[in-house]
DNA sequence: ACAAGTGGGGTTGTATACACATACCCTACA
DNA sequence: TGTAGGGTATGTGTATACAACCCCACTTGT
């Protein structure tokens, strides 16, 4: 194929995936959106078979459903759809975090430690996701949960796309948040890491909630903004 | 394709997936087995994409592992890996039960006293794994949490390969606790549900790490299930 | 004898072509 | 006007063919 692969990339389904993961993530393909397979092989320079792998992939992480002889769709959020993934990651993260304490290595702390520090500058480039995600990364990886860790990065993706609505305004609550998980970290006070991430899930389960009820009502009563509508095409 | 397919298979994909599925829950496939597209083709009358699709949709399951130049593996099932699973599950499972209490329809109730009736048979056939898994969704259905739900069938997937090594001994108990349980959802009390549920999950680790541990020192000497030690070819 | 290099066989990844299922539109009719 | 029916068009599912890659055994050189 074509040489423009990221490092880890040994296959064209997986810069597929990816690729098409990116643009759902940053809302570039919003909900409802219908994915065609000889379309996006077209706009990604391939075939459509490793365009299917790719959707059947997205499709196991929950970002697009995609029934038998139906073209796949990216998948909405309901509001019980997003208090359900909040009481998922609240019922496993703050475990994880208090479970990874007692691992960490000096490299995590640092890495935590870089990411706070781009955290504060809140810029908010679009690698301003990436680098929280991060963040949560380097502290849940040394809680030995391998499983666990796939199915919290499996539900953060499913409510990734909607972490702007919180970072437009909160940007200094959620730095001052990671601050107090880092501190704890730092003081290897699992007891206090768990209670922190807790909290700045419960906080921005709210925010978000907030901001969506809004939203939606504001759409429903000016003009529509795309979220609401119906389906339609991926054509770029 | 052939039109042996179940009824909601409208597809060769899905019937390569159940297929697969089964024989590896069934032991058939024991865990290092190696997936060789091209033979399991053969084997199920089908050409290799809809066989690609069900091994990736079995590594999605974590029943394979599938990197991506080499051919897929059945995967096995460390010590720490089976108490990672009960991990997760006792920390949704209870959960789960209780919220599906309130919502529990007089069908649920009926659906969940045949499926006891069967395992008070302590018939140990084949179908007993599957009513069990019936009598545990019925339940788990009205919980109104569906990424959890398939959360929780994934973990059970597999754990389910090992379940045999209880059943063996305690069908007896097995039976007496799905009682309690299905006691309690009759009264709609579900903090009692909450607690049998937990209090099963408990009891089937325990047995079940206990179990695996001496037949792994004694020997495999498994009646039905030969846990391989090395890597062998799926080939009948 | 042992390490690194190298070629071949086998297996997966991808492209192309075709079969089949679904959706849409247009027509005919109550 | 609304609705049922059929036919076409679009898009997915699958088969076959080919290319890229991995593994392994053999060779070769020190």
């Amino acid at each position: 194929m074509l040489g423009l692969r990221s490092a880890d990339e040994t296959t064209a389904a997986e810069t597929a995936f990816s690729l098409l993961r990116d643009r759902i993530l940053t809302g570039d393909l919003p909900p409802g959106t219908k994915l065609n397979q000889a379309s996006l092989a077209r706009q990604l320079g391939m075939s459509r078979i490793p365009v299917r792998d790719a959707i059947r992939a997205l499709a196991a992480e929950g970002l697009v459903s995609h029934d038998p002889h139906r073209t796949a769709v990216v998948t909405d959020l309901s509001p019980d759809g997003l208090a359900e993934l909040y009481e998922l990651r609240l019922a496993l993260e703050p475990r994880a975090s208090e479970l990874a304490v007692a691992h960490l290595q000096p490299e995590d702390i640092d890495e935590m430690q870089e990411c706070l520090a781009y955290m504060e500058d809140d810029s908010l480039d679009p690698a301003w996701l990436e680098i929280h995600d991060r963040f949560h990364a380097s502290l849940y990886r040394r809680s030995r949960r391998p499983r666990m860790i796939e199915i919290l990065e499996r539900a953060r993706a499913q409510t990734r796309r909607y972490t702007w609505l919180r970072l437009d305004r909160d940007a200094n609550d959620i730095a001052a948040e990671h601050r107090l998980i880092l501190a704890a970290a730092r003081r290897r006070d699992s007891a206090a890491v768990q209670a922190m991430v807790e909290a700045h899930l419960t906080a921005s389960y709210g925010a978000l909630r907030e901001r969506l009820r809004s939203a939606d009502s504001r759409d429903r009563g000016g003009k529509r903004l795309q979220r609401g509508g119906g389906v339609q095409p991926a054509t770029a």
